[in-house]
RNA sequence: UGAGGUGUGGCCAAGCGGUAAGGCAACGGGUUUUGGUCCCGUGACCCCAGGUUCGAAUCCUGGCACCUCAGCCA
């Protein structure tokens, strides 16, 4: 049993729930809801919300539902809801028939409007957006009330209809709430329940002209579809009174009344989480689109090679609180070598080739050797390996002048290639520049497998491929996008752009993968021996013309050492 | 000088008056045909100052720091 994903630490959102059960309040009924906007592809930060509203609904065997907040057409679109549908499923989560839109919700939203109309309590404002912003006030000191704001009844009503029948000009009225333009909260001060904005809607095509905003759109799209925990990220802290007045207007006594309560979002170090600075990041082609590897984005991450239950596990590692954070990226990358150290398939890959050449070892004959698959997991199985008189090894894995501690090959010196035998350099050929380029080496034919009858120890082991066999492949090695990791801190004051890593991807061409990569899948993830977790690009790679995306390094004890001397 | 929040080890985060969980990172050590994995070990008096109490990270008072709010974005 997988207990990382049962035992859920607890948190305050749950504390809030058991306390609500307790009290039978909405018959100890929880449903939740993932509501984004269909603006731009969902991230890293997405993903912490999601399994945080769908985990809770499935523990407390509850629903959650997946809402589009599209009430703003002129930044969504359909790509967007694609994507959105594909992450939320790519992550592990069902909403079953729960798929909705807060489009669906204009005519009643409308009639709420009327309704808050004949109650006194809106009014049709008739400044432009620049001057009801002029007349906001500040926070010390209180705004100036609307002429529109004494309207009667009927009036409003009159010209709200016109509004919605597309009588007046873009940004020439709105539909505002009567509260108190001396609130001290800014939420209160008449805030704007609809604009008009002759915007094609992605679901709705032209049949309105007015689209409700967020405040006056998203707690009446919970009421109405049940919601009994609505939760939403700290910024909205300060427009809960607003989404209480409009429920205090609306709902019905023995009707579900949901309950806003808001968490911090996540901040992961070393990358940037807004949407609008990925797409900054896409527009300016800093990264090739919202699925670059590089990207915080959920489809970044897929490609990337990333597993939907290492990211759940994230997310439920990183907690539920409402304290400002910025998580340490080494977490995520922990989560992930975590879930693939045990199902990872083994396989030897060279990066960066350096010939080897077996002396003693007859030109022409191919040896068959035993791989094991994954050392976690003997039902892995194992696999044929050729052995033959020229192979390539890792150019780091030999040194002319063997560093103290370095135990890997040099002049003289024995290692165990991974499966196949012990070899001894004994000598290495130089180009015109004094570059190493091929060494020269003797087997020890006893050594068959790796292992020594007379009980001789090697220091080193290292991984490489029969030159013969190999397949070529390119290798993307991907960093972190930003050279520091908090790119937005005020203390980073030259602006996030500043801090962009020039060196996020290195792409590799001459690479050696061994023979049973051919026809690799593309999206299957190895572990190459020694060096990390990659995946078959899927975009790029073609079981004839390999392409792998490093997911996540292995951790690399030797590259500590080196760095210190 | 307004309102709403938050402050527990490098990064997250439990704790809900009874004498500081856990994870990541870091650093030691052991095992090892991946310098991987795995195993063992090492660190806090809880923003500060008072107070209540036999006893406070947890309660009270007063400070300080940081975050959010002045879009017809969400």
């Amino acid at each position: 049993m997988d207990n990382s994903e049962t035992s859920r630490p607890s948190n305050f959102i749950k504390d809030i729930i058991d306390e609500d059960i307790r009290n039978n309040k909405n018959n100890g009924q929880v449903v939740t809801r993932f509501p984004p906007e269909p603006n731009g592809y969902l991230h890293i930060g997405h993903a912490k919300s999601i399994c945080l509203n769908f985990g809770l609904a499935a523990e407390y065997k509850g629903r959650c539902h997946l809402r589009m907040d599209d009430t703003n057409p002129e930044k969504e679109n359909v790509e967007y809801i694609e994507s959105i549908i594909r992450d939320v499923k790519w992550l592990g989560f069902d909403w079953g028939e729960h798929l909705y839109y807060a489009s669906n919700y204009f005519e009643q939203l409308y009639q709420w409007a009327l309704l808050l109309i004949k109650k006194g309590l809106a009014y049709v404002c008739d400044m432009t957006p620049e001057e009801v912003a002029a007349t906001r006030g500040t926070p010390t000191v209180p705004g100036k009330e609307s002429p529109g704001r004494k309207r009667g009844v009927e009036e409003n009503l009159d010209l709200f209809g016109r509004m919605r029948a597309g009588e007046f000009p873009d940004g020439s009225r709105s539909l505002r709430a009567r509260i108190d333009m001396a609130s001290p909260n800014m939420q209160m001060r008449d805030p704007v329940l609809y604009r008009i904005k002759r915007a094609e809607h992605h679901r709705t095509g032209n049949a309105w002209c007015i689209y409700p905003i967020y405040d006056f759109a998203h707690g009446q799209s919970d009421y109405i579809e049940g919601i009994t925990h609505s939760i939403c990220t700290l910024e909205f802290e300060v427009h809960r009174p607003l989404y209480d007045w409009f429920l205090d207007q609306i709902a019905e006594p023995g009707r579900v009344r949901p309950r806003q309560i808001e968490f911090a979002r996540l901040s992961l170090g070393y990358t940037v989480m807004s949407k609008r600075r990925l797409l900054e990041l896409v527009e300016t082609g800093f990264v090739t689109g919202w699925d670059d590897p590089r990207m915080p984005t959920i489809s970044g991450l897929r490609r990337r090679g990333y597993t939907p239950e290492s990211i759940r596990d994230f997310a439920e590692r990183i907690g539920v609180a409402k304290a400002d954070n910025i998580v340490d990226a080494a977490l995520l990358e922990h989560c992930l070598r975590e879930h693939l150290n045990r199902r990872a398939h083994r396989v030897m890959a060279v990066l960066n080739p350096l010939k080897v050449v077996i002396e003693n070892f007859p030109d022409g004959k191919t040896e068959e050797l035993e791989a094991v698959n994954n050392p976690e997991d003997e039902a892995m199985g194992k696999r044929p390996l050729p052995f033959t008189r020229t192979l390539y090894i890792e150019q780091d894995d030999f040194r002319e002048d063997p560093p103290s501690k370095f135990y890997r090959l040099s002049t003289g010196r024995e290692v165990r290639l991974k499966f196949a035998y012990y070899i001894r350099c004994t000598d290495i050929v130089k180009d015109s520049s004094g570059t190493v380029i091929e060494v020269r080496c003797t087997y020890d034919p006893e050594t068959r497998g790796g292992w020594s009858k007379d009980g001789r120890k090697v220091k080193g082991t290292i991984h490489w491929v029969s030159a013969e066999h190999a397949l070529p492949a390119e290798v993307r090695l991907y960093d972190h996008l930003f050279t520091v990791s908090e790119p937005e801190s005020s203390k980073n004051s030259a602006g996030y752009k500043t801090y962009l890593n020039r060196d996020s991807l290195k792409v590799l061409h001459g690479c050696r993968v061994e023979r049973s990569l051919a026809g690799a899948a593309p999206g299957s993830r190895y572990q190459f021996e020694r060096i990390g977790y990659f995946c078959a690009d899927a975009e790029d790679s073609r079981p004839d013309r390999l392409v792998f995306n490093r997911t996540v390094s292995l951790k690399d004890s030797w590259a500590k050492i080196e760095k210190k001397a």
